[in-house]
This record gives C-alpha cells, sequence and structure tokens, in this order.
DNA sequence: GGGAACTCCGGTAACGTTGCCGGGATTTTT
DNA sequence: AAAAATCCCGGCAACGTTACCGGAGTTCCC
C-alpha cells in the first residue's frame, strides 16, 4: 500500500513550509515564482494529488450534488439522469444519485444522507406520496440549494423544471382534429394524479377551441395506470371514436392491438395518439404518434440553473417549464 | 444559514467533553449507559448527522464508490444501476455515477476524478473501444478495489460479474430446435465484440450438439447495432429460414415487421427470438420470445462482492456469472 | 483495608488542507 | 537616509471527527 503524497511530504523534501508549498499550488499571489515553480515540479514528479476530501473539510464546498429520483430504471428518469451527469462532469461537479422507489422514508434517508456528505446542492423528484417536505426544507436551511424537476409539490419553494404536459396534451388533440376527427375518446390515467390532470385539461381545452362538444362517455379513468386499461379501451371502443389520445405509450399500444383484433384499421377507421416517446413506440405496427417529453433536457436545465444557485449564491425560485414535441407517426396519418 | 449541529454543539449543551459525546455516537464500550442515553436524545432532538467529510478524512475511508457506465440512459444498465444503489444505500455507501457515451477519453477523465475523490471501490462497466485500461490499473495500484461487470475486458485482472450470454444463446437456439425448426438463422452484432462472439458461439454449439450443419449463408453480422439490420434481415430471408435468432430485440422486431410486411407468418412460416428482454418485446405484435438478461441482480451482485472486497481486503478476482431466463412469447410458439 | 481491576471520562494529537496574521527582508518613495 | 510599501514566508488555528492515553472514582477480592 503506498501511501499517498501530501503537502507535509512537499514541504519535508523542500525544507519549506507547509503554507508555502499550499500557496504555490493554488497559485495564489504571494508566492515567488520560482520557489512556486520547483514546488511544481516536485509535485508533478511525486504524482501528488490534492486530498479532496480534506480540502472540502476546510472550505466547506464539496462540489457534490445530491440526486434522488423515484427510480432509475425509468426511460424518463435515466434520460434526465443521463443530461444530469454529462453536464455535471464538464462542469466539474460530482453526482451522488440515490432511488427512493417510491417510498417517502427512502427518500428522506436518502436526503439526509446526502446532506451528511455536505452536498452543495438537490436535484430532486419526490415520489408518489411526498407530501409533506420537511426534509428538503432542513436541506434549505442549511443553505442547500433545491431544484426540483418532473415530480414537484408546491409545498416547497424552490426553483423547478417541468415539462409542459398541459400542451403536450392540447397539440396531440389538436394534431387528430386537424386531420379530420370529430369524435375523440380519451383514456387517462388515475383521477387525482397531476400528471391525469394536465393532460385531461388539454384534452379538453383543445376540443373547445375547436368547438368541439366534450362528451362524458368518450372519457375513460384508469384508476392505476396497467390494471384495468384493457376494460377501458373496450369502453372506449364500443363507443365508436374515430380517435384516441392515450395517457401513455402503453395504454395506446394495447388500445391498437385490442382495436386490431376487433377489426378495425389503424389509422383507416381509428387514429392512435400515445404519450411519452417509449423506445416502444417507433417499432410497434403501426408505429405510434406520441408525445415527446424531453428528459435529457429537463436533467440538463436541472442540474444547470442548481449549479448557477449554487455558484451566484441566488435562488431566483422560478418555474422552468420545457415544452413537448409530438411525433407523428403512422397510428394517426 | 443555520449551522449544522457538531458533537461540539452537544457537547456544549450537555457538559461533557467531545470525546464522550463521540464515544456515545459510535456506541463504543467505555461509555456509561445514562450518558450515553442523553447523548442520543439530544442528538435526535437537535437531529445530528454526522459529518460524513470530516470521518471519512481521520478514517481514510470515503464509503463512496465510484460507478462508470457507458450510457446511464439504456434498459440493462439502468436496472443494473438501480440494483447497485439500492444495496449501496442499505450498506451505507455512496455512489457517484458517471457516463462514458462510450467514448475511452471521456470514460478515462471520469475515473481519475473518480480517484481523486478517494472513493473506496470502482465499479465499472467499459466503453466499446476501451482497450487499453492504464486508468483502472492506476486506481488499483492506489489500492482501490476494482469490479467489472457486463463490458469486461481481460486485460484488466479483477473480480468480474457478467452474465452468461453463451448459454442464454444456447438455450434460445435449443428452443427453436425443439420446437421442430432446421434452417435457423442468426443475425449476429459487430464482428470483434465480446457479447456478438459469446451468442454466436452458443447459437453454433447449439446446433451442433443437435445435428444441425451450420451454414454460413445463415449467419450475417452487423457492423453496427442499428445501422445496416435491415439489409441483414433481407439477406437473411432470402434464404428462406424457419427460425432466426437476432443478436438484440430490436433487429429482432424489424426482423418480424419486414418477415410480416413479405407475407410470412409469425411463427407460422418462420419463428424469432430477441435478445435482452426489453419492454418492448412483451408489448409487439406478435409478442417476442427473448433472452432475459437480470440486471438488476447483476449490479447487486457487482456492488455486494466490491463492498465484500473492500472491508475484507482481500481481492480474489474471481468470474461471477449470472444465467439468463429464457421469455417465451408468442413470436416462437 | 489495601491493592487490583474495572468503569467511565477528559485532554490531546492527529487526518490534510486552507486562511489569516505577523514579521523579516527587500524595494520603493519622499 | 529614513519612512513606507511591497514581497515572501512561517506559524497558528481551524474544519469535524476519531484514536489513544492517562487518570479519577468505584467496585471487588482476599
Amino acid at each position: 500500500m503506498i501511501k499517498p503524497v501530501t503537502i507535509k511530504d512537499l514541504a519535508r523534501q523542500l525544507n519549506i513550509s507547509i503554507s508555502t508549498v499550499s500557496r504555490a499550488l493554488r497559485n495564489a499571489n504571494d508566492i515567488n515564482p520560482d520557489t512556486k515553480e520547483t514546488v511544481l515540479k516536485l509535485a508533478r514528479e511525486l504524482e501528488y494529488e490534492p486530498n479532496f476530501i480534506a480540502q472540502s473539510l476546510v472550505k466547506k464546498q464539496t462540489r457534490i450534488i445530491g440526486v434522488v429520483v423515484p427510480l432509475i430504471n425509468s426511460n424518463y428518469f435515466s434520460e434526465a439522469l443521463s443530461g444530469m451527469t454529462d453536464l455535471a462532469i464538464e462542469q466539474n461537479y460530482h453526482l451522488m444519485i440515490c432511488q427512493s422507489n417510491e417510498r417517502v422514508d427512502l427518500e428522506n434517508k436518502s436526503i439526509r444522507k446526502l446532506v451528511a456528505c455536505n452536498i452543495n446542492g438537490l436535484l430532486i423528484s419526490v415520489s408518489k406520496d411526498t407530501k409533506s417536505p420537511e426534509v428538503i426544507r432542513e436541506a434549505q436551511n442549511k443553505n442547500i440549494p433545491v431544484v426540483m424537476f418532473d415530480r414537484i409539490i408546491p409545498e416547497v419553494s424552490c426553483t423547478k423544471v417541468i415539462v409542459d404536459e398541459y400542451e403536450g396534451a392540447y397539440k396531440a388533440v389538436e394534431h387528430l382534429i386537424r386531420k379530420g376527427c370529430k369524435k375523440i375518446a380519451h383514456i387517462g390515467g388515475p383521477r387525482d394524479l397531476s400528471v391525469s390532470k394536465k393532460r385531461k385539461q388539454g384534452y379538453l381545452d383543445a376540443l373547445r377551441d375547436y368547438k368541439i362538444e366534450d362528451d362524458p362517455k368518450l372519457i375513460i379513468h384508469c384508476k392505476s395506470f396497467e390494471e384495468d386499461a384493457s376494460n377501458a379501451i373496450r369502453k372506449v371502443l364500443a363507443e365508436s371514436p374515430d380517435a384516441i389520445f392515450c395517457i401513455n405509450d402503453l395504454t395506446a399500444i394495447m388500445a391498437i392491438q385490442y382495436a386490431r383484433k376487433k377489426g378495425f384499421s389503424i389509422p383507416g377507421d381509428i387514429r392512435i395518439v400515445g404519450f411519452n416517446n417509449d423506445p416502444v413506440s417507433g417499432v410497434v405496427q403501426p408505429a405510434l404518434t406520441t408525445v415527446m417529453q424531453p428528459g435529457y433536457e429537463v436533467g440538463k436545465l436541472a442540474m444547470g440553473v442548481l449549479i448557477d444557485e449554487i455558484e451566484k449564491k441566488t435562488a431566483k425560485h422560478k418555474l422552468f417549464t420545457l415544452r413537448t414535441r409530438l411525433v407523428t407517426r403512422l397510428s394517426s396519418r
């Protein structure tokens, strides 16, 4: 085991004081250029690397950013994480990533641990059940800038980065209307989830703006995302719509398959649109029109504004909304 | 700005010494149970959290584990990361995750940064082009245990965790043979990638074991994964096989779609099997038979053996091989 | 009842680094 | 030529924690 070289070692070998070595390495101004040179030379020779931990302790600056997401293994979140890490390494920050597995207790535990690690910033997307954000506030009280993304809650006052799901839904429905659809059904998600509400509102507003009466029989909520989607699809199909706007891609794909089995042609008889732009949507037959959420960009932006707050020491508590993009494919042409 | 609570604060408030507080919190044995209780009580009240950085400095143990993957945003790797973080937080370790984006320079940069952070262990899945592992060896020379997973290279001597792709491929082809297929084609990946080689070998050995002559015309390599898959599919289909074993699910799905367009029925005329068990494979029509790789378990195991090496200070340089599972669906029934 | 063992606590020195202060030596200014 | 400014450097304290040592007080045992 080779012990790492420290500034003490350099000082001893050069017969100068520790402070002088430190100044030489830090490129401070009250240092003789010659001594600086000799110090740097020896440092290179011995392959000196500053001890990050020691620096962090005294400077109270770790350049570590904590990230908490409900689940790493999801297309959207892993995209966001990807964007974050790319920007972080570029800006010389380090990431500590935790997942809450949608459990509030694990979420709090993770945040506490991250704070104990002296993180300089916190990036968080809360779990489904997080209502009371005390632990997050604790972090803020310790002067740690916090940025929430995607899964945000109003109880915390901080900068937030989200995707404009309302607009995404609106665009999707508008697209169907322009294709000539008049009887557009909607298969929604759990009634009280903010995601469901926003997407449904976009649907309703698009109909209204184009003077199409909304029909309660054409709107079905699924209690859970996967569970009774097939039931919902059956019911909706009985109303013989000419288009279906689905809460997500999985539901849309199930709808396509069910409709085809019943002899409908897609998009000939019924046009179908999903949401998320999962990798699946490009390879199913027919390829699915869907709403792309810029996960990578969300991650990058969230990281960007967080670093800004860390370095400028200003918490603006702004809301950033990224726009979605409608990806039109065969299922709605 | 509220300054974090330290053991000094606890000591002052209780009128006892810092060392006593430290002992009480560390649950040492030469401490009065009563004083220990009062200390713990106050610690809970003031929400004391030990300062990780300070602990790391004195104990020369950061409990930080560095992870480098080619890409976070992939189903397999994000599953592995998920397994790693779950085990890490359970064992009170922290993760620093970097992605190399398949670039050797970024990979090296990431490793160097992680080492400078005094990581206690390194978990790495190398990029496609990584041939010379000097930077990894540097880490090993600094006594940092290294565990490679999935994308391993023989040049580095360390513990490795992989999935038995050979066996997965063998099982897939064996399954096709048992279904009565005699003319089984293979669409492979880049010729020199270890993944491609292993899967092809499993294919070849299964044929041999069942006394089926392999036919070079039925084997096609795609130079890149996505690029010329469609070309390969066209060529292979011209040989009119009764089954195709594809290097991954995406290729398999493309094969299904192309074959159907040409009037073949799946699985009636041609049976098709993929590899990976991407979420896609369950929803395409027909649902795709594929080989499941236990990403989550790979991550958990890799993290487990790494922690073991860190704590037991023994590098066994073993090879762990996890088994795959054949997921049979409609495309091969 | 006196030495031995045990219990429990405080003081001090580290870990590797930075920041501040003071001061000697040199240079500049008046 | 004296005063002032500048240039460099060393010493010391700190960051929050742990490890080690010594010692006061209590209990134990013959």
